[in-house]
RNA sequence: GCCCCCGUUGUGUAGUGGCCUAGCACGCCGCCCUCUCAAGGCGGUAGCGCCGGUUCGAAUCCGGUCGGGGGUACCA
């Protein structure tokens, strides 16, 4: 299936992701990129990729750069950001300072905003107070209305101030994209810190600035930012009411979480939330993509395996499920291995090389006869694997040779002992007195030598016979293996074996 | 405490008042196939949090309750 996204009259949609370089991408994020990216191509709008690299104390340009790289590997194309410019850019937080600023000195002078002198002791013991005397807790607006006089007081004790925004003292409404409507009361949602006392200005601010400037019609993110909703929304209105962009409000949807173990939210320090491990174990892009989609969407009732283009076309928001999600690594593995499955031989066989030459097993250089090696090997793991790094362990006896092939210890021991090395120097005699190296005159020499002549049962026969050669005692199918060997290397194994 | 969100088998979901003695997938268990391991085939396991209401009829609508999660920052 590959019909193209239906534009429908969504050309107008932009939609971004918004990512924070700090330490490792997790999971969640490919999530939240994931349902951005697909509502944007569903809808033939614009996806817009923007660094929030605001936080000096944890931003790192290491982290920044890993996140540009998974999201190539990914394999999700951003039509405005990094690396690809647009007309909104920058689009590093880090190099927009200067508007964060100059929209922060309009708000104050509309009265948008206002100077907070208060410390930060004073505000968690007035907190304290309202709580233990059952008040809702929040900023109370000590510094809402100072005089002039005031402020020159406090400013005489060498406070610096914090650029306070004033909230409306009406009720939010807003229809979320996934949840549907949600209110919330003014004194529930009390006046927050835009910029701090040392002029820097905070997610608070920058994130609706820059989504309002660069013209984001859809918020597509995590739960965890839901409360926040209504300071963004009253923040909008202020924007627009000082000119800085053209006064829409985009939809907010809020995306359900993901979740580890127990009933906590997947969170960095959760071995399975690491995207690189992914990488490295040799999760195919697309196998986790499908399965991170499943995680609160479903394309159709009785169906979960399906390409990128088919959720395209197939992806709307209204059905996305609130649910939290329960991140299942076992079912994240089998909707991988359907996709390693599905893949063509060629592809396989290429897409193994970097796993193979991480563990050493080629070289930088792979050569012709080593390529047709892997090409006409592919078959025989393709059903075996869940990941491209398995094939490191199912295909390493094929592409190395002793002393570098050694055989699995444990696997020796069980299968290689006084009875197992005879059973080694029989199939050794039946295969070199072979005359062709096929894998059914293979299989009809072993049979014939090990079961019919010495009275073997199937399995202990092609045993030891499987570690001698494989090292291991689960390979690949062992007659195609000993083809794909070669009659020299095959019978060199089974001699060595023997001295085991 | 207060505010907000969520609640279908172990897990992810389908379900929008009768098609539901609740479907699919993963997992788990058993059997078949079989040179190992897989893959594949067949079968099985297990669920609408609870209580009330509306209705001829409720997983689906309403109220309450319980449970879980998030927020309540000069983090995002």
């Amino acid at each position: 299936m590959t019909d193209p996204a239906p534009a429908g009259d969504g050309s107008a949609v932009r939609v971004r992701f918004c990512p924070s370089p700090t330490g490792s991408p997790h999971v969640g994020l490919a999530r939240t990129a994931l349902f951005n990216w697909a509502f944007a191509r569903h809808q033939g709008g614009t996806f817009v990729f923007r660094i929030e690299d605001t936080d000096v104390a944890r931003d790192s340009q290491e982290s920044y750069e890993t996140l540009l790289d998974v999201m190539r590997w990914l394999g999700f194309d951003w039509d405005e950001g990094p690396e690809v410019g647009g007309p909104h850019g920058p689009y590093r937080q880090s190099e927009r300072y200067d508007i964060y600023a100059d929209v922060a000195r309009r708000l104050l002078e509309a009265g948008r905003a206002y100077h907070c002198y208060c410390s930060q002791e004073e505000l968690e013991e007035r907190n304290e107070k309202a709580r233990s005397e059952g008040r809702a807790p929040g900023y109370d607006g000590h510094c809402r209305s100072l005089t002039e006089e005031q402020q020159r007081a406090y400013a005489a004790e060498e406070r610096k101030p914090v650029l306070r925004f004033r909230m409306p003292d009406h009720a939010i409404t807003f229809e979320d994209l996934v949840r549907g409507e949600i209110t919330f009361q003014p004194e529930n949602v009390p006046d927050y810190v835009l910029v701090r006392a040392n002029g820097h200005p905070l997610y608070t601010l920058v994130n609706p600035v820059d989504d309002a400037l660069m013209e984001i019609t859809h918020v597509l993110r995590g739960e965890d930012l839901l409360s926040s909703t209504p300071r963004q929304i009253a923040l909008y209105d202020a924007l627009a009411e000082i000119g800085v962009a053209g006064g829409t409000t985009p939809r907010f949807g809020h995306l359900p979480y993901v979740m580890g173990q127990g009933n906590r939210k997947l969170s960095k320090r959760d071995p399975e939330s690491n995207l690189l491990s992914y990488r490295d174990k040799g999760f195919l892009p697309e196998g986790l993509l499908n399965y991170l989609a499943l995680l609160g969407w479903a394309i159709a009732e009785d169906r979960d395996i399906f390409t990128m283009e088919e959720m395209v076309a197939a992806f709307t928001i209204e059905r996305v499920n609130p649910n939290p999600a329960r991140f299942d690594i076992k079912k994240c593995e089998a909707i991988n291995a359907s996709h390693l499955r599905a893949l063509p031989l060629d592809d396989l066989a290429t897409r193994m090389v970097p796993y193979l030459q991480t563990a050493g097993i080629l070289g930088e250089e792979v050569s012709a006869e080593q390529s047709k090696l892997l090409r006409e090997a592919a078959p025989l793991v393709q059903e075996r694997m869940v990941t491209l790094g398995e094939s490191v362990d199912m295909l390493g006896f094929l592409l190395v040779d002793e002393p570098r092939f050694v055989r699995d210890p444990v696997d020796v021991e069980k299968s290689l002992n006084e009875d197992g090395k005879a059973v080694v120097k029989a199939a050794h005699d039946a295969l070199a007195a072979l005359d062709s190296w096929d894998t059914a005159s293979i299989e009809a020499a072993l049979r014939r030598a090990l079961v019919e002549d010495l009275g073997l049962k199937p399995r202990h026969a092609f045993g030891p016979v499987r570690v001698a050669v494989s090292g291991r005692r689960v390979s690949p199918p062992l007659f195609e293996s000993l083809e794909l060997l070669g009659r020299e290397r095959s019978l060199s194994r089974l001699r060595s074996a023997q001295e085991a």
